[in-house]
DNA sequence: CAAATTTTGTACTAATTAGTACAGAATAAA
DNA sequence: TTTATTCTGTACTAATTAGTACAAAATTTG
């Protein structure tokens, strides 16, 4: 393949633009601030992502979404109780610390922040939220099948629920609540998985 | 009192200026647009709301939870059992329809949509919200005390968790879940108040 | 009617916006 | 080395932005 190199590696430049997104809603940012973020002039930007802003902001949702699913179906696969990985995820939220005190989950951001006139990556957000559920629905499955849990209720309801309690803390969490009140919180709502 | 008089009631410009901040997050909502819903001119709003925009936005957040608590208060005071009304709440949003099936809560939508940058309007919606939990928690409290509800757990906590039920089911309405499963949802997050 | 007061609409500014055009730089292949 | 190819940085456009300035309009009070 002939021609100049790029100067940059596109997983690399799309995850920092992630991080400015993560600070403030899609239509919010400017593609100038997202170009000295990602350290690109605007003709390399717009030669790589001819759907411009729309374009960059689909594949950091997809990048996140890939990265995070990935860890999180990793660390249930390799534990002994799923589960148990699952309840850890949830108490991590209700400790926080600062920096994500306010930032919520990039996901469900997406899904509150973006207008209606964007449904295109309303329903991208939509699905890659949908495979959280799922992951959530097939833990819930295996370790039932495993003799782990109690319940014997419908995994994919267990899994919605998860999915709902996921979607509700991360922002009931910017109401300031301590961690002592959200781990209360989390107590009950996964009380079902004991 | 001298000098030509307004041609607009300034609650009834806010409450149309709430019907846009509703579609679309604050920071993409431009003055333009807000004047032309509003129906005035820029001399007019900018003598009225000398903050501007967020000033307009701080009154719209606070005209719509007084409305909103107002009636929700109401209600629980005027029923034989406020728990009845509370559900009847959740499960209206099971339900929901085209129009509102993707707006999602006023409040925690704003919690959600605010940029960093702006925290006094973010503390506001926060306590706006907080009125919410006030009022569940209340209901639940006066429901044990009149014997109408079995559990012995702390009101404040299931107060909580009916906040957070509700953060959560507004944001995960958006996924596209059809009203069945949100009605399961809702059976399994409320059966704390059966 | 005249003076004082308040509101309105228009015209304006200065900054910022997303995106385009294109000359030139840097490479691989012939 | 020449040619074809790809990428980069700058300069530009045209639209939109929030907010200001101010003259004229509409009222109450004296």
């Amino acid at each position: 393949m002939a021609g100049r190199p790029k100067i940059f590696d596109e997983n690399v430049v799309v995850e920092k633009a992630t991080s400015v997104f993560l600070d403030k809603c899609y239509d919010a940012t400017s593609a100038d601030e997202l170009l000295a973020a990602m350290g690109i002039g605007k003709g390399s930007f717009y030669l790589a992502f001819q759907g411009g802003k729309q374009e960059l902001y689909q594949r950091s949702l997809q990048q996140f979404s890939d990265r995070f699913s990935g860890k999180l179906e990793t660390a249930i696969a390799n534990a002994p109780n799923g589960i148990d990985v699952i309840k850890s995820y949830f108490y991590a939220i209700a400790e926080g610390n600062k920096a994500t005190k306010y930032r919520g989950c990039y996901l469900g951001n997406a899904l509150v922040q973006l207008s209606e006139k964007d449904n295109s990556t309303r329903e991208i957000a939509a699905r890659l939220l949908g495979r959280l559920q799922e992951i959530f629905t097939a833990a819930v499955r295996k370790a039932q099948a495993a003799g782990q849990l109690k319940t014997t209720a419908d995994p994919e309801l267990i899994g919605l629920h998860l999915c709902n309690f996921w979607n509700g803390i991360h922002v009931t969490k910017r109401m300031g609540k301590s961690p002592k009140a959200l781990r209360a919180l989390v107590d009950l709502n996964l009380q079902i998985l004991s």
